[in-house]
RNA sequence: CGGGAUGUGGCGCAGCCUGGUAGCGCACCUGACUGGGGGUCAGGGGGCCGCCGGUUCGAAUCCGGCCAUCCCGACCA
């Protein structure tokens, strides 16, 4: 690896010469995931974990500072509960996998494996619920679910993966509407913040709405090469599953009601989310709120380096360890530092400490920026302020680059020729007056392989008819080519 | 699930057409010298050739089936 390929050399297919090929080459390479011996399932590695895990932390104290609390329902749904909600069933039956036996003897009644757990939730809230002292009811599980997937990519559509869903049941129409509505703005909140991913939130289509649902919104990211990528959920159930399990509360009134509910759910998706939406052809690049390791520090090894400058490194590991930044010391002797810096790289860390004998000398070390690749020297007094202030750059600036790529990548489109000609390229959103018909909808579809990703809430008065048909325009929505 | 492609050490590939000792680069192990953008030299280890079956004296190579992965479509967080 020793040819000129220019100043960053790179063992994996570069991001601006084919996409999908660089994703699949990051997810390996950078140990983030490995393919398994079972269909569409891959494992999770330490480091793509490492990142799941801290996804976790911050989705979890959002949850719970909103109010909901952790409990777990079981992996097996008995067939029957399914087929409870038709429309849940119809949605789902396809892509669920069954449990016929168990061990030799066949069982009288098949399981599924949760695709979701609307249905073994509805049967325990109708147990819990009595009154509506006991409402709301606002819970929360982590849990991986199964769906038989056709076609599958790691992270981004597997068929096991690991989520959570959140749960909650409410006296009233409006008080589930403003769960529902709630739970989108701490998906947003958090996809901007930790993952500094801009999102675009609003209402999902009838035809994206999910099984059961009475309205679906979501947050939608545009990803490297332009396609969106549905991140987060937030469902408004209504009423429905509440009548077919009969989870019904004795009202203020004293009249019997059904309750109102709703589930909302990010998944593993989101690393996917992350790698695509971040990194360049030298690899991934790591938002610092949810990097497993912030900084890594490579020593420069300089004749009897081991008694000189390692323990330099040590110290400033254990100091910035003090000051609550995660970091990895890479005291590895057998890997050069012009190697050290690649891997970190192609890794993501998002920033890199070098620290040799002239630093020591100088009383100093070297900076270096994942992001933009800047690299300044900082004074060893200095290091843990300018370290966390640099991290808080790197975290902001990947979130304004993503978010000016997001604004050059949303284009207004009034006529239904120039939307066919414009979703021939990967224009990215396109927003478009629409009729808001189902078939409408799918002739767009078929004409441009675009679909609406999101119906903006509070969208401008539309005036004027809808971009492809001749009905007036209802709203104004976001097209896309999704993943 | 349809159309196409690919499966050979950890990774990337050659060998297959024309059957006869399994190869290359990188990675890995040991040692020395090195070290601020993927080091050098010397020595070394590792492969049921995706799986099952068939043809043959003999199969990585020919034939059949299956499985997996990738790309393009139809379905989805």
């Amino acid at each position: 690896m020793s040819d000129k390929k220019g100043a960053f050399v790179t063992e994996i297919t570069p991001r601006s010469e084919d996409f999908s090929r660089w994703y699949l080459d990051v997810v390996r390479r950078a140990e983030l995931a490995d393919y398994s011996p079972v269909k569409g399932c891959m494992v999770i590695r330490p480091y793509g974990y490492a990142i799941w895990e801290l996804m976790q932390q911050a989705l979890d104290s959002r949850f719970k500072a909103t109010g909901h609390v952790n409990a777990y329902f079981p992996l097996f749904i008995p067939e029957s509960l399914l087929r409870k909600e038709a429309a849940h069933v119809e949605g789902f039956a396809p892509q669920v996998a069954w449990v016929t036996h168990g061990g030799s003897e066949e069982l009288e009644e098949r399981l599924v494996v949760r695709p979701t757990s609307e249905a073994i939730v509805g049967v325990m809230y109708a147990k819990w619920i009595q009154s509506w002292r006991d409402l709301p009811l606002l819970l929360n599980q982590w849990a991986n679910v199964v769906r038989w997937e056709k076609v599958t990519r790691p992270f981004l559509r597997t068929t096991e993966f690991l989520w959570q869903e959140g749960h909650t049941a409410h006296e009233t129409e409006a008080e589930a509407e403003e769960e529902a509505l709630r739970m989108l703005g701490v998906y947003k909140d958090f996809a901007e913040r930790e993952l500094a991913m801009p999102v675009i939130e609003g209402r999902k289509s009838e035809s994206e709405k999910f099984a059961g649902a009475v309205r679906t919104y979501s947050i939608e990211a545009l990803m490297g090469d332009a396609r969106a990528l549905q991140i987060g959920t937030s469902h408004h159930l209504g009423q429905n599953f509440a009548k077919v399990f009969d989870i019904t509360f004795q009202a203020r009134d004293k009249s019997v009601q059904h309750v109102w509910q709703t589930s909302w759910g990010m998944s593993t998706r989101l690393i996917g989310g992350v790698i695509m939406m971040h990194g360049d052809d030298s690899g991934l690049i790591l938002p610092p709120n949810v990097a497993p390791y912030q900084v890594v520090i490579v020593p420069i090894p300089r004749g009897n380096w081991q008694e000189t400058v390692l323990p330099q490194a040590e110290a400033i590991r254990d100091e910035l360890t003090a000051a609550c930044v995660r970091v990895k010391l890479d005291a590895r002797d057998a890997y050069t530092p012009g190697w050290k810096f690649a891997e970190w790289e192609l890794r993501g860390v998002p920033l890199r400490l070098e620290i040799g004998p002239r630093d020591i000398e100088q009383s100093q070390v070297m900076l270096v920026r994942r992001d933009n690749r800047e690299k300044a020297p900082v004074a060893r007094a200095q290091l843990a302020a300018r370290v966390s202030q640099l991290l808080r750059e790197i975290q902001q600036a990947l979130f304004d680059r993503a978010r000016q790529c997001l604004d050059e990548r949303t284009t207004r489109i009034d006529a239904y020729d120039e939307f066919k000609q414009t979703m021939e390229g990967r224009p990215g959103f396109v927003v478009a007056p629409w009729c808001g018909q189902t078939a409408c909808e799918a002739a767009i579809k078929a004409d441009t392989q675009a679909t609406v990703r999101s119906l903006p809430m509070n969208g401008a008065d539309v005036t004027g008819q809808c971009v492809r048909c001749d009905a007036p325009a209802r709203e104004v929505a976001y097209f896309a080519k999704a993943y």
